[in-house]
DNA sequence: ACAAAACTAGTGTATATACATATATTGTCA
DNA sequence: TGACAATATATGTATATACACTAGTTTTGT
């Protein structure tokens, strides 16, 4: 739906301010599109994201700070994250020997099988760009990074 | 910055796992810009973007639900923001006479105020695209229009 | 006319996030 | 070595959000 639609507004001062309102409204549209896709496997995609960075790490662990680096949204939170991943039993965490104000956090079996299992129905959540064709999503790639230079 | 080095990731299996990731992270780079901008303000960007919904009816009042079907991200919790608005005057509420299950909401000279300070610097929030030029711009905004339907 | 359905706003609970701060541990350097 | 800075993680507080639910009001259908 063309924004000015969506939102019930008939025009934008600028190109500018309508890409920014574009873009807030778009995430928010994608964040709701994945917080449904990701509800059946009773994770947030917060935690999803935890997961896919420990699953990159795996067979070795990874501290919170590098968890956090890696994050997408970066934050003050992935502690509290893995204790809720913790919680759930898709992750382990013990104290570093090598630096004991580190954290090794670990994925578990159980956290793996998870993954394996949301893999196999990413092809639903990647579906949501189905509206656009390779080229135009190479295209909105390019330009998403550029934008943030 | 290129998205694989944002989150020091080799490389995605799809073009799709990279735009659905790549929106993700843009749009949590540019939250995190825009609470920066509108801190000075003492608001948030839902605060402000209720605000806008209410000066574009202004000298009309608009209902919570008006206002919670034109917000950028669509949610339940419009109630919340306006009361926090009307803690910080820049909101009045009162019953609405031709149905008492709706309420009145309406910006004060006070709030019309605020939106005046912020639209003076919004060139400085809307910079955060100087990154792309016009056509770049255009394109984008058209590609997210396109992505969402 | 009146009972049921639909609507409007608000609230309770859980999660996520920003920011500041606390606590414990390690590193540095005079 | 001993004081102090730097680092890693955790926590307190405030805000925002999703979802389910409540209470009051209006509309609908017979």
């Amino acid at each position: 739906m063309k924004l000015e639609d969506a939102i019930k507004q008939i025009a934008f001062k600028s190109e500018e301010e309508r890409l920014v309102i574009n873009l807030v409204y778009t995430s928010g549209w994608l964040s709701s599109e994945q917080n449904r896709f990701f509800k059946r496997f009773h994770i947030s995609s917060q935690q999803y994201n935890v997961l896919r960075i420990l699953r990159g790490q795996y067979p070795n662990p990874a501290s919170v700070g590098l968890i956090q680096e890696r994050m997408l949204d970066k934050m003050s939170n992935a502690s509290r994250l893995i204790e809720k991943l913790k919680q759930k039993k898709l992750i382990k965490r013990s104290e570093c020997s090598k630096d004991r104000r580190q954290v090794d956090v670990l994925v578990t079996q159980e956290g793996l099988l998870l993954l394996e299992e949301i893999d196999k129905l990413s092809n639903e959540m990647n579906g949501i760009c189905d509206t656009l064709n390779l080229k135009e999503k190479k295209i909105l790639n390019e330009l998403l990074d550029k934008l943030r230079n």
